[in-house]
DNA sequence: GCGACAG
DNA sequence: ATCTTGTCGC
């Protein structure tokens, strides 16, 4: 049974509009859940994408994992032509047609999904994991290694250490060390899951290495990691 | 007006 | 993101 997501394309649609299209993003950004909805998660899932030909190929790659032991029960890769460049703030719309594909290919719906990006801590609160959690009504987390908005103060040195990051008076996400002695990850809820929640999970997901083992595992076969030459 | 700007 | 080897440091 294949995962499936009816999800309405004009949630993502792209016409070379940026106005519009950052209108859409403040109209779902109000659907957007910080809430803790339906934990514990047994089936975790990550995301990443990686491009080919030059940036001509969007390949969006998919690992599920079980929340317990943290192996991978299923990796899959979805490849699509590329339809529009990385514009800071729209990273959404060039990745997720991609992303998309690659969930409906796992074997199974995950009960929460680590993305590559931003969640809440984008300009207009709907970074690509926001965008991806309302479109699918999944639960989500985004895990960034730099930020795209607002700042915050020191980080302690220790893995769990950790700062809030504030844009317009307001929390948006959390900047954490994910490992002793590492630049702090940027860590924002996506959809369904509250701040503290989602560092928790981060926390909990971690193998001893800076990306949680979603990340890192879809991580590496996105950016061809896997098969070193 | 100038600089910043996830992946 | 991607182009790319070795190298410094925990």
């Amino acid at each position: 049974m294949d995962a499936r997501f009816d999800v309405p394309p004009e949630l993502l649609a792209w016409d070379g509009d940026v106005p519009r299209a950052r209108r859409l993003q403040a109209e779902l950004a109000t659907r957007v859940l910080l809430r803790d909805d339906f934990p514990p998660w047994r089936r975790l899932a990550g995301v990443d994408v990686g491009f080919e030909e030059g940036g001509a190929i969007t390949r969006a790659v998919a690992v599920l994992l079980d929340a317990d032991s943290m192996q991978p029960l299923a990796e899959v890769v979805a490849r699509l032509p590329t339809r529009m460049p990385y514009i800071p703030g729209l990273l959404s719309f060039r990745e997720l047609p991609a992303v998309l594909a690659a969930l409906a290919q796992l074997p199974d719906v995950p009960d929460l999904v680590f993305v590559d990006g931003h969640g809440v801590a984008h300009p207009r609160g709907l970074g690509i994991a926001a965008h991806l959690g309302v479109m699918t009504d999944l639960p989500t987390i985004g895990v960034a290694k730099k930020i795209l908005v607002g700042s915050h103060g020191p980080v302690g040195p220790r893995r769990g250490d950790r700062a809030a990051v504030m844009h317009r008076g307001h929390l948006i996400g959390t900047a954490l060390r994910s490992k002793d002695g590492i630049q702090p990850l940027i860590v924002s809820p996506g959809h369904r899951v509250s701040h503290a929640t989602a560092v928790q999970c981060v926390l909990a997901s971690g193998r001893g290495y800076k990306l949680p083992e979603p990340t890192r595992l879809a991580d590496r076969l996105a950016s061809r990691r896997d098969r070193p030459r």
